[in-house]
DNA sequence: CCTCGATACTACGAAACTCGTAGTATCGCG
DNA sequence: CGCGATACTACGAGTTTCGTAGTATCGAGG
């Protein structure tokens, strides 16, 4: 029952993983994603640092301005996080095909 | 730029759907997730309904106990959100498999 | 139709949290 | 060292969620 890692360190994680890979400052972050340039610094450095929690509207706006999906913030398991990356890749028919085969047991 | 279906529809979408699937009570899901059993009922529907947000922390122990991974809760698109059902039931080296075929152009 | 149990839902004030403000600390480089 | 950029933080105000205490709705049985 233990074992579970705690989702917020996940999603620090992942939040300041995908900044550096798109090469942003906490501020630039914040603004890509519309926060106010005056607190987009700080706001984003709590976020990374798990001082607070965004609210869910601005979670998906922190993934659209690092060009994830909302769901790869909250992947626990490393496999699942890059399923979800390699699968926004695809095109709407190859996502189709590889859905059917992983579909049927 | 329009066109983001918010995620916290998403999210009661998805919650509410997997709780049906279990065949859970919304009372019966928040015991299940470890709320205290005189508030269960009243905070699931808050969430479903999207009256309230529950925090990272309670958004974790509720996909538990829906047995989905907390991703899964957010994922806005379609597929991407069966995937990642689908790729749960994956055995850890069909899942090392698939990643090989999906992660190489 | 009417009641009863279970399920779904809601108003209200108290408690908990995040917010903006106004900074300080640290890092990299000339 | 000094400067600009980046990272980080204490504090009170404002917002949000919380528990309490219900009411509304639905479905089956009498």
């Amino acid at each position: 029952m233990a074992r579970k890692v705690d989702v917020r360190l996940v999603f620090q994680r992942r939040l300041k993983q995908a900044r550096l890979t798109q090469e942003l400052s906490q501020r630039d972050l914040g603004i890509n994603a519309g926060l106010d340039p005056f607190v987009a610094s700080t706001r984003i450095n709590r976020y990374e640092k798990g001082i607070h929690e965004p609210d869910m509207a601005t979670v998906a706006r922190l993934a659209a301005a690092l060009k994830v999906p909302t769901a790869y913030l909250f992947a626990e398991d490393e496999r699942l996080a890059r399923m979800i990356l390699a699968f926004e890749q695809l095109s709407a028919t190859e996502k189709d095909q590889l859905l059917k085969t992983v579909e049927n047991p």
